[in-house]
DNA sequence: AGGCAGGTGGCCA
DNA sequence: TGGCCACCTGCC
């Protein structure tokens, strides 16, 4: 039913550890620890995988048999394996700011997926005041319920935002979204009223991604600039959410700062790779918990 | 039992 | 602009 375990050979390697914090760290909500598999399993588009790390530390992967186009370079767009992430990382201004230094050294090998753009729209959507076992169910549901089966019996990829436009927001509802269906609804439309939308928005400058972005109903400037950072390589977004907002008052010293001051600080300071920076000070600060 | 969680949008001064 | 609050739901 499975393929053999096939290697892969990312240009920065994984450790067991950044292999977790990467793929269920709060960057994507559909990776999943199979204990008695001892590997990774996750869905994106229509691909369904699973990842370990062999004896000797290689990166591996599998697909379903037969009939998958999940293959090496689905698994290379995805991870991102010819990304020099050491090199991204040694950018980041650390010589010159030592909280984000001690953030970096306690989450070696982090990197950043490249999701597809609709489903990171789409799951930081299903976040809004949610911690991630519940936008990782908020997800599972919309895919079981709406999305297509990629093993027989087994898991479903997300809904296309047209599937989701074909359900009502009363049967999201029922999916456990919350008060985020009646945006996830309309937001759904406006998609599938105007095809491409979507690809366009990819396509466009950081800045104007992101204003299109802020049209849909349940976007803010945080849900915007996580579907930019991890489904759209935007590395200069910057997400503020509850998170970082304590990490730049306690560490930084920015008290009473408007959110929109605090997204600019991010962005002048930690420069063009401000989300990559991001995402070593969240998992940091949530470690502390 | 009440408060809160990876936000957003509306309303009011 | 800045502050306050409702909004679903589940978990502590």
């Amino acid at each position: 039913m499975w393929t053999q375990w096939e290697p892969l050979r990312p240009q920065t390697p994984f450790t067991a550890f950044a292999l977790r914090e990467t793929l269920d760290g709060g960057q994507a909500f559909r990776w999943a620890y199979l204990e008695s598999e001892n590997c990774w399993q996750g869905t994106w588009s229509n691909h369904l995988a699973q990842l370990r790390l062999a004896p000797d530390q290689t990166l591996q992967y599998r697909a379903p048999s037969p009939n998958q186009s999940t293959d090496a370079q689905a698994l290379q767009d995805y991870l991102l394996l010819d990304f020099d992430w050491a090199a991204r990382t040694d950018q980041l201004p650390w010589r010159s700011d030592s909280h984000l230094k001690i953030a970096i050294d306690a989450f070696p090998g982090l990197r950043l997926l490249n999701q597809p753009f609709a489903e990171a729209l789409l799951c930081f959507m299903c976040s809004a005041t949610k911690q991630i076992p519940q936008i990782k169910i908020m997800c599972d549901n919309l895919a079981n319920s709406l999305g297509d089966e990629l093993l027989p019996g087994g898991p479903h990829a997300l809904p296309s935002w047209n599937q989701i436009a074909q359900a009502s927001e009363d049967a999201l509802r029922k999916l456990g979204l919350g008060f985020r269906a009646k945006n996830i609804k309309k937001t759904a439309d406006l998609i599938a009223q105007k095809p491409g939308t979507l690809d366009a928005i990819e396509s466009l400058p950081y800045d104007d991604a992101q204003a299109h972005l802020l049209e849909f109903p349940g976007v803010g400037s945080k849900i915007a600039d996580c579907a930019l950072l991890f489904g759209a390589r935007k590395y200069e977004a910057f997400p503020v959410d509850t998170w970082i907002l304590k990490v730049l008052e306690k560490r930084y010293g920015l008290h009473g700062w408007s959110k929109p001051q605090l997204e600019q600080f991010g962005r002048v300071h930690l420069g063009p790779h401000a989300g990559f920076a991001q995402q070593f000070l969240f998992a940091h600060e949530r470690a502390l918990r």
